[in-house]
DNA sequence: GAGCACTGC
């Protein structure tokens, strides 16, 4: 690694510090900016009082570089030099060069808003363009408004310079010579077969190629995932010129052991194959040649669905030009990428920022307890989009965290008190009701950690983990504790740990998270000493965090699975309650499937009882006086009274009301309070009588008038182009059909979603949709129109599910190929379903 | 082949 030129930046870099509050500096990873601008910064005396923190996007990375410096200075760890990450606290009272993760700095601004001792804040590596940094950096451009001796500089190796500087303007730019090996960069002369074939065959047949021009040195492939990794290594060794070469995986999931393995010289030349975990988390030393698939995972979430997805995308330029660069850190190197130089072109020249792609929550409540009660009030980097951050601001409503105007509420601040997603507070809130604290602090601390038990393939290890389950398990969190709990019985003793395949180290990690979520709840006054929670105190704290989570099986025999607000998906295979109807779900990921579609998984698990829903009480939900009477705590009562009626209802009622039909109108006859059961048909009575129950909690609401606008129909045949929608409303057509893309029911509204429903007093009273609610149905038909065997959403292809319906909703029949469906299938059913279902106008 | 890239408080 060669030194940064700090001689020919000194003088530059003094004359703009004492000038501009805010600068720009971009040089290659690896210069030595890190380490030798902050001590020029002190040694120089342009920080003379105050401390120089230097941002850092990974634990590893600053606990080196504060080493480094240290070490560089000749001073003790934690002296004039030290470093803060999650777990670490090694800085003092005379620390003048502290290294800190991007989280840390958030966290130290929510309780010293003013950060009165420090002097500059240098953003490294600010092209990662991580959530935090981002942030944080609007923070401090805002915080300089009350301390304008604050400086700001940030460094960063590929970004779009000209951005940063309009942000931060005036600002200069300061840009030492890069001190880089040349990589020579090649391309594909010819797309890929098609762009048929697996990657790792186009892989394999480039290989010779490549190691031709390589002569030493070992050579890094980029690959898009652990199982891309595995078919790789084995095309390779069909691959005459690779022999005599070690092959070796390099990704997350591996344990500590074998990543340093992959990153060790060995005797022989080396191909490592890894995942983007090589792009910037692991340096490997000796590589001279690079072969990029130009793919990875990327994580996204779809703020309409509520839904996060993890989809192999193709890789920006300026990703492909960082994985480049890992060939040319010793010496000159070559790079071959799969693709052509003109689809080089087409690429995106950045990867989309994180704060494009993910859950604002947190963030947005963060923001809200620094002062910024509506999100246009921050000065955003880049602002994120306004779908995004509408179904932040419902989801921080839904949790009670903000009022009804966006501001944040004591429960909020209750909530951000611990360093988690609101969701995850919220459920410790709710569990210190239920009396499970103790259990959900350790929940809470597994999902923020690598998975404790990942799925074992190994025989072996699912019979000893089989034994965890000896006894019924109500969930998949509650297997995870069982097996935590059995290996802190034995004190993490490997060969235990190995049988069952837990991650010690995980757990570990988990160990002191929950610790430290209990310290916090202690200093909070919630209640620690319980005893051993049921299975019931846990369902309804989870009740609290997740109540847009609820899912039903949708039959025995598969694992699918409907959720509320018309959405869908699969019950992970390895879930331990396969057994249960009616589920709570942790997570919902979308992922590739192997025909270029995508699945939704449903995965963490927990089995609930309908009682859990239908008697789920005001109490339970309710966390200090100004909550009891709030207005909002029965949004969230309503809410799951709505998951009650959708999951439960639809089993029961027959005949002539559609489940579509009556769940909105029973959902608002039940929250007025004053429902007379004699109006409705007398399959329903039975199940009345327990949501007049419900009613009975909110007695000063009224029984609202049933407007006819909020009547749904179920878009199925206007979408396959047989029924125009007109068509269904002028000719009073039932729905035949229903249509799945992916995990979204497409339904179609005769018009807008309703907002409001009316009181017999006159009175408007708001219908809250918990995310993702209402689905913006206009623009769904838009992207359907005229796809008649492949629809895509965003580009990308939707799996296609029609249902024929009888007249009660229920599925007749059910097929994916839309194709044959329309040219045989139906045409073949057609007159049986006249027969049987005569009240159906058949297209 | 069926969980799933990388981080972080």
């Amino acid at each position: 690694m060669d030194a940064l030129p700090i001689g020919e930046l000194a003088a530059p870099l003094a004359a703009a510090w004492g000038a501009a509050s805010r600068l720009l500096l971009t040089a290659p990873t690896g210069s030595g900016k890190s380490t030798q601008i902050p001590q020029f910064l002190l040694d120089a005396g342009l920080a003379p009082a105050g401390q120089i923190v230097v941002l850092q996007p990974r634990r590893l990375a600053a606990r080196m570089l504060a080493r480094r410096v240290a070490r560089e200075r000749g001073v003790a760890l934690g002296s004039a030099v030290g470093y803060q990450v999650r777990d670490e606290h090694v800085a003092g009272p005379h620390t003048r060069i502290c290294y800190v993760t991007e989280g840390v700095l958030l966290r130290r601004l929510l309780s010293d808003p003013d950060l009165r001792d420090v002097a500059a804040i240098l953003f490294d590596e600010f092209h990662e363009r991580h959530l935090p940094g981002d942030l944080m950096l609007g923070l401090a451009r805002a915080l300089q408004a009350r301390r304008p001796e604050l400086k700001l500089l940030v460094m960063s190796a590929t970004l779009d310079v000209s951005g940063v500087a309009d942000y931060l303007a005036p600002a200069p730019l300061l840009q030492p010579a890069g001190r880089c090996h040349p990589v020579a960069i090649q391309y594909l002369e010819r797309a890929a077969a098609g762009g048929r074939a697996p990657i790792w065959e186009t892989a394999a047949r480039a290989l010779p190629a490549l190691l031709a021009g390589v002569p030493e040195g070992d050579l890094l492939v980029f690959m898009p995932g652990a199982y891309e990794i595995q078919r790789t290594i084995e095309a390779f060794r069909g691959v005459g010129a690779a022999r005599g070469f070690e092959v070796l995986p390099l990704h997350g999931r591996l344990s500590a052991a074998d990543q340093d393995r992959a990153v060790s010289p060995g005797a022989r030349r080396r191909i490592i194959v890894a995942t983007n975990i090589a792009e910037t988390s692991i340096t490997i030393a000796g590589v001279r040649g690079v072969l990029d698939s130009g793919l990875a995972r990327e994580a996204g979430f779809d703020p309409r669905r509520g839904i996060e997805t993890l989809l192999v995308a193709p890789i920006s330029r300026a990703a492909a030009e960082q994985r480049s660069g890992r060939a040319g850190r010793t010496a000159p190197g070559v790079a071959l990428r799969l693709w052509t130089a003109r689809e080089h072109e087409q690429r995106p020249a950045y990867t989309r920022p994180e704060i494009q792609r993910v859950d604002l929550a947190e963030p947005l409540l963060a923001l809200k307890a620094l002062g910024f009660a509506r999100s246009t009030d921050f000065p955003w980097f880049e602002p994120p989009p306004p779908a995004a951050l509408e179904q932040a601001e419902a989801l921080l409503r839904d949790l009670a965290a903000t009022d009804a105007a966006g501001r944040i509420t004591s429960l909020g601040r209750q909530l951000l008190r611990f360093p988690l997603h609101p969701r995850y507070a919220r459920l410790l809130l709710a569990a210190a009701e239920t009396g499970c604290l103790p259990e959900a602090t350790r929940i809470a601390a597994l999902t923020q950690t690598r998975p404790l038990l990942p799925p074992a393939r190994d025989p072996a290890v699912r019979e000893a983990r089989g034994a965890l389950t000896d006894e019924p398990v109500p969930g998949d969190y509650a297997l995870t504790l069982r097996g935590w709990a059995a290996a802190t019985a034995q004190r993490y003793a490997p060969a235990f740990c190995q049988a069952i395949g837990l991650q010690a180290e995980a757990a570990r990690e988990a160990d002191r998270l929950a610790a430290r979520f209990q310290v916090i709840a202690r200093s909070a006054g919630l209640a620690l000493d319980t005893p051993p929670a049921t299975a019931a105190q846990i369902g309804r704290a989870l009740l609290a965090a997740f109540p847009d989570r609820v899912a039903r099986r949708c039959d025995q025999g598969s694992l699918r699975c409907e959720l509320v607000h018309g959405r869908r998906g699969e019950l992970a295979r390895s879930s331990a309650v396969h057994h249960a109807p009616l589920l709570l779900v942790g997570e919902i990921t979308e992922l590739d499937d192997r025909h270029g579609g995508v699945r939704t998984l449903l995965s963490q698990a927990t089995a609930l009882e309908t009682e859990w829903l239908a008697e789920a009480r005001p109490d339970a939900l309710r966390d200090e006086k100004e909550y009891r009477y709030d207005p909002r705590q029965k949004r969230v009562l309503l809410h799951l009274r709505r998951c009650f009626l959708d999951l439960v209802l639809r089993d029961q009622i027959r005949q002539d009301v559609t489940a579509a039909e009556a769940a909105p109108v029973l959902a608002q006859a039940l929250a007025s309070g004053a429902l007379e059961s004699a109006q409705w048909p007398e399959a329903i009575t039975p199940w009345l009588a327990r949501l007049e129950s419900l009613a009975a909690w909110c007695p000063d609401w009224r029984l609202p008038t049933f407007d006819a606008s909020a009547r749904q129909t179920v878009l199925g045949a206007f979408c396959v182009g047989a029924v125009g929608a007109r068509d269904l409303k002028d000719r009073k057509l039932l729905p035949c059909f229903r249509v799945w893309l992916g995990a979204a029911a497409v339904t179609v509204l005769e018009r807008e979603a309703p907002t409001h429903f009316t009181l017999p007093s006159g009175r408007r009273r708001p219908i809250v949709y918990c995310p993702p609610q209402p689905p913006r149905l206009a623009a769904t038909i838009q992207d359907l129109d005229g796809l008649q065997t492949t629809p895509r959403i965003a580009g990308r292809r939707m799996p296609l599910t029609i249902e024929i319906l009888a007249p009660n909703q229920r599925p007749v029949q059910t097929t994916t190929d839309l194709d044959s469906f329309w040219r045989t299938a139906y045409p073949a059913l057609r007159p049986a379903l006249s027969r049987r279902y005569p009240k159906h106008r058949w297209p």
